[in-house]
DNA sequence: ATGGTGGCGCGGCCA
């Protein structure tokens, strides 16, 4: 089976790109980030005439997550357990015997923010929830946009971003965290090219330079790595007419 | 240090 995970940053304007993906790459699980609908304006038609179902939880403007699935979803979750948070940033279902979170971690404006003392305390909120889930449903998969480049393979001018937000200390000792939990990076289970990023800022022609971070990925629990054929990005609607400034990544599990 | 682009929604926030 393949999973993924897309930031589309507005799932409005990206609807006939999600749809092509969908078509052509025929995933049975999609975790959505930044769908900014509302819950009463989510496309669901569109999509289960795609052949999917749809899970989300949805805010205006910002935010909102979603999953779409060739299976029905079970033991729905839209809220971490011990924070009361209007922003809708997490979204967890059963699929079969596979249990997946849909993560969006807050992207922290800068270090030393607000924003950014908000970000580390919803990582250390997710990472305690995960910790009981993954104790639950021992096949786990959490996937989303993280916000946070691993270590400085995952960065394309680590000088320039040396402590910088989505690479700072904190936050890559957070990810090490998540990871702790008893996660693996799909991404890192295999030889990969140099370079491979997930996001590229609009501005300065970022994509085409190919001036990105590795901030969006999918992790397995150990039984599920060990299912893990392959993982990667997809690049090819990042090059398309008005992109979402993220890649889909990719991993495929036997069975 | 700033600005560069894009989404939302129509001024300014967020990324």
């Amino acid at each position: 089976m393949r999973i993924a995970s897309w930031n589309v940053n507005s799932l409005r304007v990206r609807l006939p790109q999600v749809l092509d993906w969908l078509a052509r790459n025929q995933p049975d699980l999609l975790a959505l980030q930044e769908t900014k609908l509302v819950d009463a304006d989510f496309p669901a038609a569109e999509l289960a005439a795609a052949g999917y179902h749809c899970l989300y939880s949805g805010q205006k403007t910002y935010n909102g997550v979603a999953i779409l699935s060739k299976l029905p979803g079970t033991g729905v979750l839209t809220d971490l357990p011990d924070l009361d948070d209007p922003q809708r940033r997490i979204l967890a279902a059963g699929f079969g015997d596979i249990r997946l979170v849909n993560i969006y971690v807050p992207n922290g404006s800068e270090t030393g923010s607000g924003k950014y003392a908000y970000k580390l305390d919803w990582l250390s909120k997710v990472t305690a929830f995960l910790k009981a889930e993954i104790a639950r449903y021992p096949q786990l998969a959490v996937l989303g946009d993280f916000n946070i480049a691993p270590d400085d393979r995952d960065v394309y001018d680590p000088a320039a971003w040396h402590e910088n937000i989505l690479c700072s200390t904190p936050e890559r000792q957070a990810f090490q965290g998540l990871l702790a939990v008893g996660l693996q990076d799909s991404f890192r289970l295999f030889e990969q090219p140099a370079a491979c990023f997930s996001w590229w800022d609009y501005r300065a022609a970022g994509f085409r330079r190919n001036l990105g971070l590795r901030i969006d990925h999918v992790l397995l629990s150990e039984p599920l790595a060990l299912r893990c054929t392959a993982a990667g990005i997809d690049k090819t609607p990042r090059a398309w007419e008005r992109p979402s400034d993220h890649a889909p990544v990719v991993a495929e599990l036997s069975g």
